[in-house]
RNA sequence: CGGGGCGUAGCGCAGCCUGGUUAGCGCGCCAGAUUUGGGAUCUGGAGGUCGGUGGUUCGAAUCCACUCGCCCCGACCA
């Protein structure tokens, strides 16, 4: 292409909104223009991006026997009915209604409408296993679009969903996609991590994600650097120190504590605990029902653990008025000795403590000398705790780091979930209808394209990686009105379309520095510069974007060269 | 949803508090000239219903009310 033919709409200063770097770049590059919250229009040189991306995605997910489809983005209420889902997604859903007020919704996801199709086509164990998948679009009313390219409301996906007769096929597909995004990643230059993770409204057993670190991230990894054990702190689990109590009383006793209203403050309150010997008990209301969480007073709640544990649809903090009008005390004087009428959840940290300190459920008043087991009627003991940096590995004995990351992939064991929910069935080898076992794998196309600019970008702008940069090279003369300089470039050019190198000419009449400027912004992996005394000695210079190492080479050899260093900078390295 | 901030030319901003001629500045854009190895210079231009609606006032970008949109911080996910 010729960039003076070309829309890339370069801007010199920041936009005021954007904030993290992805977004500046992309939108200074020329890349995306905003059309609302969470809503981006592609331009050229993204969409050339977005199309390498997608086809690397495609060709490793046809050499695992994915089988490419297109689905409707639009879909009927009722299949979303079926599995439950039309009320568990909430306000998360775009929903509208036809003409004659039938519900509609756009798909977040799609595992309704491929389980649709299974269970409309699939009858028999010999038809599977099937893997099946789309590169297509995404509607999630997120609470709060952000970051440019990183949240937003519509997005683009690759989705693939396996279908097998038993578990062992399950665990067959979920191997393959593993190794096929670890390759498309690869492909793409990404470092990441794979790491255990939280299923959420998916469902399912067993699920990992695809992190890149970063912090403009919104998820947070611990990891061991000893054992390599990787989990979102969703999921994570860590070692502690056990805490050795003294002997509690025979019963607790109630002290007043005027004023404290803080774990924190009780810590320095005569006759009060440090933190790791008190009892913090958070409200929540968990599908309309009020329940209490145990946690020791330095531990924190958190929220997708306790997803995890209830089981819960929706949740929220209680208010105030709820808190009082259930247990009779404000926040600060919370406790849950006693209570019986509501169900109480408490973190596996406090399991078998005694003599602990906690709130008497009447403001002002606390109680000492609590003994978990004989004095708090607890519902079920689970894992809440959000695991902190420089607690302990829990598979070996490492320390963990948590660190900011960003999702850009996330595998999902199903099981029968949907087959169940919308009867997708097939007849095994004894001639029973069984459940069809599921898997689903999704990527984020978008993300892919942010994530490389938030790992690879400098004081100039982007660095693409070969893979997915929007072109090959640039040609950059000098100066566009010198004859020689013109015809030069102009050859070099046509030589370099016919060895189907993806080239972009700036034969724009700009100064060499706003060129020069414009060719680092935008990211384009090497540019050849063509200046009047190099090329009077038939030479024209190699500029490498990311090492900024230059060499001049004779413009003969131009086009086997750069085959060659672009052959380098696509062979596949190891990301994680 | 809760909290904070912002909407004035394509981009970045000033003006608003304390209402008063034709609403400014930088960059970018158009024309011409001189320039051409890291965001040139000069000359001359084009471009704005001041987010919207209603109100107060002789007079509103400026004051008031409502409303829409966007960004950021906390609870959701590729």
């Amino acid at each position: 292409m010729r960039w003076s033919q070309y829309f890339i709409p370069t801007l010199r200063e920041n936009p005021a909104d954007a904030e993290v770097v992805s977004h500046q770049l992309l939108l200074r590059a020329g890349y995306i223009r905003q059309l609302g919250a969470g809503i981006y229009s592609f331009l050229p040189l993204a969409y050339r991006s977005m199309r390498k991306i997608e086809n690397i995605i495609r060709e490793e997910m046809d050499a695992i026997g994915g089988q490419e489809f297109y689905l409707p983005a639009l879909n009927p209420a009722e299949v979303w009915q079926e599995s439950g889902r039309w009320d568990v997604m909430g306000d998360n859903m775009f929903r509208l209604k036809d003409r004659k007020g039938a519900d509609l919704c756009l798909g977040m996801t799609h595992e309704e409408v491929f389980t649709t199709i299974a269970r409309g086509e699939l009858r028999s164990y010999k038809q599977l296993p099937q893997i099946w998948y789309q590169i297509q679009l995404k509607f999630r009313d997120e609470p709060r679009p952000k970051s440019g390219l990183l949240r937003v409301r519509q997005f683009t996906m690759k989705d693939s969903y396996s279908f097998d007769k038993d578990f062992e096929g399950l665990d067959i597909a979920f191997e393959k996609h593993r190794e096929a995004y670890m390759k498309i990643y690869d492909r793409c230059g990404l470092q990441y991590v794979i790491v255990e993770a939280h299923s959420g409204s998916m469902g399912g057993s067993k699920s990992n994600e695809f992190m890149v670190y970063t912090n403009a991230g919104e998820d947070n990894v611990a990891s061991c650097p000893k054992c390599g054990y990787a989990a979102n702190t969703e999921k994570a689990a860590s070692r502690i120190p056990t805490v050795v109590d003294d002997q509690d009383p025979a019963q607790p006793e109630k002290f007043a504590t005027p004023g404290v209203r803080t774990i924190e403050a009780l810590t320095t309150f005569a006759g009060g605990a440090a933190a790791d010997r008190q009892i913090k008990t958070l409200v929540y209301i968990v599908d309309e029902k009020l329940t209490l969480f145990l946690l020791r007073g330095d531990h924190q709640l958190n929220e997708a653990k306790l997803v995890s544990a209830t089981g819960a649809t929706h949740h929220r903090p209680a208010h105030a008025e709820e808190i009082f009008a259930a247990l009779g005390a404000h926040p600060g004087s919370l406790g849950a000795v006693g209570v019986t009428r509501f169900d109480i959840y408490a973190d596996e940290a406090l399991e078998g403590r005694r003599n602990m300190t906690t709130g008497a459920n009447e403001d002002d008043f606390h109680l000492r000398g609590v003994n978990i087991d004989r004095d708090i009627k607890v519902t079920k003991w689970a894992d809440l705790r959000n695991v902190e940096s420089g607690e302990g590995c829990p598979i070996c004995d490492g320390t963990l780091r948590v660190a900011k990351a960003l999702e850009i992939g996330h595998i999902f064991k199903l099981g029968t979930k949907y087959s169940v929910s919308m009867g997708a069935n097939v007849l095994n080898e004894n001639g029973e209808q069984v459940p069809i076992v599921m898997g689903s794998y999704g990527i984020g196309a978008d993300r892919i394209l942010a994530s490389a600019v938030e790992l690879y970008n400098d004081q100039a702008g982007i660095s693409f990686p070969g893979s997915i940069a929007p072109f090959h090279v640039i040609i950059t003369p000098i100066n566009a009105k010198d004859e020689k300089l013109r015809a030069a470039a102009e050859e070099l050019y046509s030589t370099l379309i016919k060895r189907s190198i993806e080239v972009l000419y700036d034969d724009r009449d700009e100064r060499p520095g706003v060129k020069f400027n414009d060719a680092d912004l935008i990211g384009v992996p090497f540019r050849i510069t063509i200046g009047q005394k190099k090329l009077a000695d038939g030479k024209v210079e190699i500029v490498t974007r990311s090492t900024r190492q230059s060499e001049d080479v004779n413009i003969a050899d131009v086009p086997h060269i750069l085959a060659e260093k672009l052959s380098q900078a696509e062979a596949p390295k190891r990301g994680s």
